[in-house]
RNA sequence: GGCCCAGUAGUUCAGCUGGUUAGAACGCUAGCCUGUCACGCUAGAGGUCGACGGUUCGAGUCCGUUCUGGGUCGCCA
């Protein structure tokens, strides 16, 4: 058992010793990090959140001290008491490096098993183990540092905010099933038989509604949850910081959190972004880059070669061309050396997951042009395709050939694939970009009907309010996404306040009258009685914390993170209910037979 | 739901075309050691090779199924 504290304080954090300090008597207490016995003398590194600091047990200061410091190991937690004295030997690869405390006394405050991983920054545990440990994962002084990051991500943030006249009011967090966009996690309601809340995908209608109340300026730095699956940069609860502010528009918004990111990024990480961020519609960032939330670090951009190919006896190229589609490429200029044949097929093998049929490539090496297309092409259309791309020695030109949709995600993609392999992606380089003049709509196949592409409350850029009914695919949105080194960290929009084009809006996505009061009544109603223009903006947190502290790991910054099939190895949470929980519920049987095959 | 990757001491890994008693490093235990900081030296413990089934005289290695974790497509208004 370990020894109780006694009224003992601790006067400093390990790691915050100095020179400055030597001379001071100092209680310190915190985990055994490492002990060397050489006999005679015994040092023992003593961790805390703050830092290492070297302990040093000798016979002629304490006996006693020296017998049970011979008995810690690692991980043990304890307290000791003792001089800060210069050291003999300097350690430059610590801050406290130059001084070390004689230890005349030493409690063993909790002893310790060996742990399952090292409490190491090197030590690169699998991932499973790290979960199920996830406290001792903690433990590391880089997991400590990602969360005093995020700590301080946060802290700007706020402080921002408030400087800025906003209120930090709380929505619910059991709240209505919503009909669109992601799937809800639900909660049964004990106490009304078979009905459900949802837990919030966002506080979306809430702030909207407090900007009914007159609210103003609204913030919120919250938890949101989607049913939905997983990925490197996607956790089921996730953290949003959440925006709204009246009687603003587009410009208003954008300009106000781009001081915001300023805040954040010179707080926290010491940089000064430069004001104001780049704005790129849409359409140019799909034709340019693949996609909405294109990384802008490096070049690589798509070329249309429709022109040159579209009468070419080839029938992938000229039949997608003939399709509506078309033909683009990109060329990773001057890097034609770092892919073999192999690894072109490999590239080939990349783009078919978005769904490409194909990549045809021209590769350009030594003053020869190799390309399997080659033969089906003239050697004008070739010479057109490789003048278009601005091709040159030591240039591989990689195209795809199919609907645009395709044709855009297919090069995005392969376009950060080829940066990443060739490794030109520097983390300490932040490029901002602000997507504007998103499409109102999206047509989804599967339905058959126009989907909001952001949400059924974004406005309508003025000019297209008459199309929502006459052209909905040509319709652009008041709606704008923030996007850092290809990460989308935020989105928002210009909300509808005009009753008369929400009714437009619902009009079509081919709600009826009844499914639009059904599904939002309580929200239509709110805005009969005087509603401001209104608009904003919510960020992932966590990408922004992921970003700043350099990991691609979104779990790295969730204390507590779920796995690809959201449990949590620690709580081994989801868990089955008892029955007389399920009996509490009520719940009727549900007529659900998953599909067979 | 599809595709891809991984699973071998406590941990990180090696283990070739199948071959006899499965290795290394770190960690751990014990002893020695008064200036270490990746302490050193000596000795030692530690394995159902994720699981199940198959092929084979013989499987960590080949095949199938499955479990676990990761990446990704779909999905994420």
């Amino acid at each position: 058992m370990g020894e109780a504290l006694n009224g003992l304080k601790r006067t400093h954090y390990c790691g915050e010793l100095r020179e400055s300090h030597i001379g001071q008597s100092v209680t310190l207490m915190g985990w055994v990090q490492k002990r060397r016995n050489l006999g005679g003398l015994i040092f023992v590194d003593l961790r805390d959140r703050e830092g290492i600091c070297q302990i040093v047990f000798d016979t002629e200061i304490s006996q006693e001290a020296f017998d049970k410091a011979s008995k810690v190991r690692g991980e043990y937690v304890i307290a000791i008491t003792g001089k800060v004295a210069k050291r003999q030997s300097v350690n430059d690869q610590l801050p406290t490096g130059q001084i070390e405390i004689f230890a005349d006394q030493i409690k063993i405050l909790c002893e310790a098993e060996v742990p399952p991983i090292h409490i190491d920054d090197n030590d690169e545990a699998n991932e499973r183990l790290r979960l199920k440990y996830r406290y001792l994962d903690l433990r590391k002084p880089k997991m400590q540092n990602y969360f005093k990051v995020r700590h301080q991500i946060a802290s700007a943030a706020r402080s921002f905010f408030n400087e800025n006249g906003f209120v930090d009011i709380e929505t619910p967090m059991l709240t209505k099933p919503t009909p669109e966009g992601a799937r809800d996690y639900l909660v049964p309601s004990r106490v009304n038989p078979n009905h459900f809340y949802a837990l919030p995908q966002s506080p979306q209608l809430f702030k909207q509604l407090l900007m009914v109340s007159g609210f103003d300026r609204y913030y919120q730095i919250t938890k949101c949850f989607r049913d939905e699956d997983l990925r490197a940069d996607r956790q089921p609860e996730f953290t949003q910081i959440d925006v709204e502010m009246s009687f603003v528009d587009e410009d208003d918004v954008m300009n106000l959190n781009e001081k915001l990111l300023y805040k954040i990024f010179k707080e926290v990480k010491g940089i000064e972004i430069q004001l104001p961020l780049l704005r790129m519609p849409y359409q140019e960032a799909m034709e340019r880059f693949g996609s909405d939330k294109p990384d802008i670090r490096f070049g690589f951009e798509l070329v249309d070669v429709s022109q040159a190919v579209k009468d070419a006896e080839f029938k992938v190229f000229s039949g997608a061309i003939a399709g509506g589609g078309s033909v683009r490429g990109i060329n990773l200029k001057g890097y034609a050396n770092q892919f073999s044949r192999k690894e072109i097929d490999k590239l080939g093998e990349f783009v078919k997951t978005y769904g490409a049929k194909g990549l045809a490539w021209i590769k350009m090496t030594d003053g020869a042009v190799s390309s399997p297309i080659a033969k089906f092409l003239t050697e004008d259309e070739l010479n057109q395709m490789i003048q278009t791309m601005d091709g040159a020695d030591n240039d591989l030109l990689l195209f795809v050939a199919d609907k645009n949709q395709v044709v855009f995600d297919a090069l995005g993609a392969l376009r950060q694939h080829a940066a990443r392999k060739l490794d030109l992606l520097d983390k300490d380089d932040y490029k901002f970009l602000w997507v504007t003049d998103f499409p109102v709509f999206e047509y989804d196949e599967e339905e058959g009907r126009y989907m909001a592409k952001h949400h059924p409350f974004t406005a309508p850029k003025d000019q297209d309010v008459d199309k929502l009914a006459t052209d909905p695919g040509a319709c652009l949105a008041k709606a704008y996404d923030i996007v850092l080194n290809g990460y989308e960290i935020g989105g928002g929009s210009i909300r509808i306040h005009d009753s008369s084009v929400q009714e437009k809006m619902f009009k079509a996505l081919g709600f009826s009258q009844e499914e639009a009061e059904e599904k939002f009544g309580f929200f239509i109603d709110a805005f009969k009685y005087g509603a401001p223009p209104h608009g904003g903006i919510a960020y992932g947190l966590d990408r922004i914390v992921m970003l700043i502290v350099g990991t691609e790991n979104i779990r790295d910054v969730i204390a507590f993170p779920k796995t690809q099939d959201a449990k949590c190895l620690l709580t081994d949470a989801p868990g089955m209910a008892d029955d007389k929980q399920l009996g509490e519920l009520y719940l009727e049987t549900v007529p659900y037979k998953k599909e067979e095959k």
